[in-house]
DNA sequence: CCAAAAGTGTTGTTGATACACCCATGT
DNA sequence: ACATGGGTGTATCAACAACACTTTTGG
């Protein structure tokens, strides 16, 4: 699932700014983005500055053109904010928001994607969007059933999560331990045992050992790992459980 | 999720024929229905008999209305077909094929269903489709990217049926525990142990014995138990595991 | 030396797995 | 009597939870 990002930026926002007609009516897009802060699980909305919404909150979306695949045209509308590619994106359902029959957008299909904060915070300076990070339980109501649709991606992380592996695109290439044991706590709200969370993850063999250590921090250094791409594909081809 | 069928099947027939102009553009519905015949995980195709794609089969499909919720649309199709309601439904997810891409329809909502042959055999006759079971690994080159909707929602009815039971819709109310462990086998494609299986599945507490045993059978005649809603209900809450 | 987090070790309990075995019933 | 599936019992092993403990490092 690569996407080919355009070449400049001028190019990608005219899709937005300039509502084309080859766009597919009757559906929009709406992409929930999650990212991982030290300690808190958040996500970035979007500050509507016009129409009929003005002045509230909501999840990124956009319009899926005629001839684009819908997943497609979720990674293009996530390009336009983020500047991200390579973005770990699955869709989560179509949703059709009562409120919004009689409306303009009928049905529209929900993405949720998860991104590494750093590399967040290189890349999205140059975004033309009015967009901000809220701690997961301090969302406040936004537009339409968008707050539907988060509730719903929320599920779906914790879900996924117990399942696979993808967890990690929250964190930096280089994480420790506790790090990681942290994001399952904060995403499954339970409280681990240290030791058992060692073991455990230890024992899956997904992840690598560096011979580098923390640095400046004020109690002993922990050591770094990083997650083995080529040693989880091999192990998703078997299927195995992320139960904590 | 109660679906109010029409008073009379004329009425809901007509939704089919005769094509009114309140339909969505663009989006179409397409339903897997899944149904347990002893001992095989079967799907209900139906026989394209006009268009392009006559004398291919294809999984239930139909359109939305636009008043109508894609959830309300799914059921009123399969009403029309199965004379069902009451049905287990889900939305597996939106999906482009490529090769839709300027026919048409060019994003269609994937569903799939569980039924019970029992009642499915009792009430289907008024049919107005041509409709066939087949079993899942006889399953024919299918229009469009029917195969790929199949497909995915194996994959979710594999999943789903790990982490809550319900495989219960696609047996009869009254059942032994072997019938429900070859439905596991079956839909899980593995190898149980009898006696295992028993234990772990009693000791869940979720089905109810009854005071009825097998009927007819040239063996020793096995317990029938059903499954309690209600203690489902309370195990779902605080979520629990159907690991096999 | 103390706080804070890293990291190791131990032990009891639970649950999965792999069997062996007996029971009831129609042909 | 035997085939077929129903149903019970048991021994072994691996995984998990709970908790106590030692180590490293900055201030």
């Amino acid at each position: 699932m690569t996407f080919l990002p355009p070449k400049n930026t001028s190019e990608a926002s005219a899709n937005i700014t300039s509502n084309t007609k080859s766009v597919i009516e009757g559906i929009s897009i709406d992409c929930v983005i999650f990212s991982f802060d030290k300690k808190n699980l958040e996500v970035l909305l979007v500050h509507h500055a016009i129409g009929e919404s003005a002045g509230k909150w909501g999840v990124l979306g956009g319009n899926p053109e005629l001839e684009e695949g819908i997943d497609h045209a979720a990674l293009r509308i996530l390009y336009e904010l983020t500047s991200l590619d390579n973005i770990y994106l699955e869709q989560l359902k179509a949703f059709t928001d009562p409120d919004r029959v009689r409306s303009e957008r009928v049905i529209t299909i929900g993405y949720y994607t998860l991104v590494n904060r750093e590399d967040y915070n290189i890349k999205a300076s140059v975004s033309v969007f009015e967009a901000k990070w809220f701690k997961i339980n301090e969302v406040p109501k936004l537009i339409f059933d968008h707050n539907e649709i988060l509730e719903f991606s929320l599920m779906q992380l914790r879900n996924r999560v117990r399942q696979a592996p993808i967890g990690f695109n929250l964190l930096p290439e280089k994480f420790t331990l506790l790090q990681l044991m942290h994001l399952y706590e904060e995403i499954l709200g339970i409280e681990l045992d240290k030791s058992n969370f060692r073991r455990k993850i230890l024992h899956m063999k997904l992840l690598v050992e560096l011979d580098e250590k923390q640095q400046d921090v004020s109690h002993r250094a922990a050591k770094l790992y990083k997650f083995d791409e080529a040693i989880y594909k091999k192990l998703t081809e078997k299927g195995f459980n992320f139960e904590f």
